[in-house]
DNA sequence: ACAGTATATACGAGATATCGCATATAACCA
DNA sequence: TGGTTATATGCGATATCTCGTATATACTGT
């Protein structure tokens, strides 16, 4: 939980998420995909593996990354209660828009 | 977006926008729910204030402060595609073990 | 105007993150 | 074995975050 916010805090890692929701890619796909240098890229693909955001697996000398649900799915149940928490407020507007017409 | 996530990257912060999902609150009540240092929850519901997690009040010399749904919504929104991801291998999973019995 | 209460800000120290450059590791192929 | 490709790691510089202490700001009641 933690470390998935942090994780997904930065823009770049934020844009290889979402590249790798498509589908699994290497590490140099990746890297060509964002325009950024070989060992940025790298470091920021650890940042995710130790957030537990992308596993890998070695095919020969690449190494590829796809996304690992479950961290997701944990974001998703974070803000379960918040979703309670939003439509409470907008049914509330709601009702004062009908008081006001 | 951006600020969204390292804003609620920081735990303190999380435990702050958790108490408030139940209330509005004084600066003063958060910080004696959360036993930490006043100008410590100052600083921190100044980051949540400037990510737009929550919003301020003035009545008399205290500052009520309160959520604001807006930037959670966008997570929400920002995680859709993903929750399509995690089902279709969710999907795939259970297809697997189909044939498998 | 003054003392008290509530909250914010300034500043300095220590920790952590990020980046670029250089280098290491590892698998491949000839 | 040696050269090449793909990826990871080490290191140093800079920037950013966090915290504690001290101080400023602002409103209240007398």
């Amino acid at each position: 939980m933690q470390s998935s916010f942090s994780a997904l805090a930065d823009p770049l890692r934020r844009r290889m998420v979402e590249i790798l929701r498509q589908s699994e890619r290497s590490a140099g796909e990746i890297q060509r995909a964002l325009k950024v240098n070989q060992p940025t890229t790298s470091k920021h693909l650890r940042t995710l593996r130790e957030a537990g955001l992308v596993r890998v697996r070695k095919v020969a000398q690449r190494r590829l990354y796809r996304l690992d649900p479950a961290p997701l799915m944990e974001l998703d149940a974070w803000l379960t209660p918040y979703r309670d928490f939003w439509t409470a407020r907008l049914d509330a507007l709601e009702h004062h828009l009908d008081q006001e017409s």
